[in-house]
DNA sequence: TCAAAGTATCGACAGTCATCAATGTGTTCC
DNA sequence: GGAACACATTGATGACTGTCGATACTTTGA
């Protein structure tokens, strides 16, 4: 899955007729929502106590193997929805709320 | 692909952690508009003059087969985004705007 | 009733994606 | 150095979906 982050200048759907390329950029964005095991993490990270969390935290909570939550988390990380930060052996990931208010302002009335 | 209809009741990615069920909603809300065709399909019957748009109004200018259009179409009425009225031979669409704010709302921090 | 027009449905196909087992990479600790 | 651990990558596979041609359905108008 290709996945492009959406930039802030994408017009709205509402607000006037979507261009084919606009459209593309916004389709992929939600596409990496499309994804219940992705949109539990993105849950699951922001509302982590300290605010980030690693693999090992979130593998066996949602029932999937351990590479099929790491190439989620890839592809949330390529999205810019949240960040990883490598600290010793663990991967940590941290929410980026600010991507999340992007594609909620695309969907504006 | 199924479809169904997300309701307000759903807690938002941010404010707790998704349950299972939530996600798979929520996933499923989402990959409707996953798409490049619908998106810019809901943005014209949204911006249409009449506040209405037919199946004839919309299969040229996206470049897509009229069954194709009309596939997608009734996605996003299965999504509940647009209603479909038939008046004759022409089915017209209108855009369900507070639809998208649900969505819209599933996504505030 | 018949022909034409606007849509919806069906069947098939190609491309995409979520998933896992196996393996690779980098780090820590003895 | 070597073993153990945390995570990433690879390759393969099954399921899903966007697409179209062909066809069926419905309404209009003659």
């Amino acid at each position: 899955m290709e996945v492009k982050v959406i930039e802030a200048c994408c017009s709205p759907v509402f607000d006037s007729t979507l261009r084919a390329a606009e459209a593309e950029d916004l389709a992929a964005a939600f596409k990496v929502l499309a994804d219940p095991v992705r949109l539990r993490l993105l849950s699951m990270i922001a509302n982590a106590s300290t605010g980030e969390a690693c693999v090992c935290d979130l593998t066996e909570p949602l029932g999937r193997s351990q590479p099929t939550i790491s190439h989620h988390l890839s592809v949330l990380v390529d999205a810019g929805l949240v960040e990883r930060e490598k600290r010793g052996k663990w991967a940590y990931f941290r929410a980026v709320p600010e991507r999340l208010a992007v594609l909620r302002d695309a969907l504006r009335a």
